[in-house]
DNA sequence: TATTGTTATACTCTATAACTATA
DNA sequence: TATAGTTATAGAGTATAACAATA
């Protein structure tokens, strides 16, 4: 690469941003939302889990008990896609299947002691990383971004 | 579906809602976004596009005469991916490829005016679905959410 | 030697339908 | 008749490598 390459692909984002996109809600938002995504999957790889796989594990590790259903419901996911990530967890010995006593149908996912470290490890991993990233925001401009965001998190519910 | 059961899909949802997913910012980002995104998706299918080709064919409306290396620089997105979106849009007659006076590699995408009007429509329509997205929010907290986004989109770059 | 656009390919993700066991 | 979990499969989206033309 020569030197002026880096000027000229700075140049041309410029030019970009300034087009209406750069004004754009909802561009905005996904976009950030990707470069969110792209670091945490990055920063979870190391402990072998991705941010699904991490958020099947939080929602199990905090006690609450989900059944395969809930979890389909909360996270907007596929009954079938729950399937594959309650394998992976259950494969690697943090998470096990219990029936449901009230519904013969359903089960219930529950963490082990393995998938409570593993999750703690994961969870430190996580809050150091967001710390780090929303750092450009300060304190009171975080707490109103989370007000937003579960707001508009939860529009169609 | 019997009565009870949007009740108990409900309280599923509060139960998991209370844990610590319910405040990850990166989480609640993530979700915001998917939010926004089907709602979009679904609006541009009227008109033929998905987010993905509508952001291409906004930033060739504005005129910005990008190289399809700048789209996929700005956009996030694999040259090869450019190909597929810029050939989708060629073949409806609503861009066109030029070759870059300054650059004989290099590749300009231009709208072509029926281009220009199909954005015109596909744009009109955008706006006035994220006006109603974004109505649970207030004018200053709209300004202040796109001030946020538009730092963190832009941590990377 | 490095870069732009292109093609090909494999991989992941997502959506859908069908099946079983239960309700 | 409807729902929970499962399986299979097809489609969309994504990542990677290789190539020709050009810098």
């Amino acid at each position: 690469m020569d030197d002026t390459t880096g000027q000229v692909q700075a140049d041309g984002r410029q030019r970009l941003w300034r087009t209406s996109v750069g004004d754009d809600l909802a561009f905005l938002l996904a976009r950030a939302n990707a470069v969110s995504l792209a670091s945490a999957n990055r920063i979870l790889a190391d402990e072998g889990l991705k941010v699904r796989s991490y958020s099947v594990l939080a929602l199990v590790a905090a006690e609450a008990r989900p059944t395969q259903r809930e979890l389909s419901d909360f996270l907007r996911l596929d009954p079938s896609q729950i399937v594959a990530l309650v394998d992976d967890l259950q494969d690697r010995g943090w998470v096990i299947r219990e029936p449901d006593p009230t519904d013969r149908r359903a089960k219930v996912v529950v963490v082990t002691a393995a998938g409570r470290d593993a999750y703690a490890r994961a969870h430190r991993r996580v809050e150091a990383h967001e710390r780090e990233h929303f750092a450009i925001l300060d304190d009171d401009e975080i707490a109103q971004l989370t007000s937003f965001m579960q707001r508009l998190a939860r529009i169609d519910e």
